[in-house]
DNA sequence: CCTTGACCTGGAGCGCGCTCCAGGGCTTTT
DNA sequence: AAAAGCCCTGGAGCGCGCTCCAGGTCAAGG
């Protein structure tokens, strides 16, 4: 199965070596398999993993949350509470658009108000 | 005019006491006028510019991009480049909404996979 | 008056999420 | 086999946006 040096893992999912490195300190993911001279070489896992992480991320997930999660996939019987969290996620999210929709809204009426004190 | 003590402007604004005298000190708020003992005294105005402060800070402005604002607001002259900016802003919003809502697909197509894997 | 509670200032500290660095080991190319 | 470029580790540092603190002053009720 294909590796990928430290650069091409960055390259690939988006994270910078220095990210990726933290994350893995952090428990994000788990420990890379290492060649035998020590460097790292992930997986195409790896990289799967790191595109959820990712999705994640860019929808506003802290690292801790994120740990917690990943803590929980060591554990195979745990998909469906994955799962749910992943679906409790999403309603987050869902609900940080409709405020930012919001306050879009009104800032779409400030930005009126001024045009109409002649601008 | 009415004015408020600073609890009462922390009350109305959503803003914590501290975050005020902060916003305050770097440049965000124009100096608060006080009372002969010092202690400071928002107006209707400073309410009416912190609502937009906090519609701004809700929507992602940085604080950097808040100070330069404020800094225009200080001339008259520049009420079209502050329309501008707000517009500006506007649009950024607008991408960051779009971003998160292509995020959120992403995401939910992952819950669909995962579903189907039998949860 | 005196107490109590709100407010003042300057500056330190914090939580998050990276990012960078020194000092050294691999590995690939020539 | 030597140069050049990746990569290693542990730990320090940073940018942002607050938040908290000490040590004092002010204001309002009894």
């Amino acid at each position: 199965m294909a590796t990928y040096s430290p650069a091409q893992a960055a390259e690939v999912s988006g994270f910078s070596i220095d990210t990726l490195r933290y994350y893995e300190r952090e428990g994000i993911l788990r420990p890379i398999a290492r060649t035998s001279g020590g460097h790292r070489a992930y997986t195409e896992d790896d990289l799967g993993w790191l595109d959820l992480v990712h999705c994640l991320r860019d929808t506003g997930m802290p690292i801790a949350d994120l740990k917690r999660y990943a803590e929980l996939s060591l554990d195979e019987a745990t998909l469906a509470a994955r799962v749910a969290l992943l679906e409790e996620h999403d309603r987050r999210v869902q609900e940080s658009v409709d405020a930012l929709r919001r306050q879009q809204e009104r800032l779409r009426e400030k930005i009126g108000w001024y045009r109409q004190q002649g601008v």
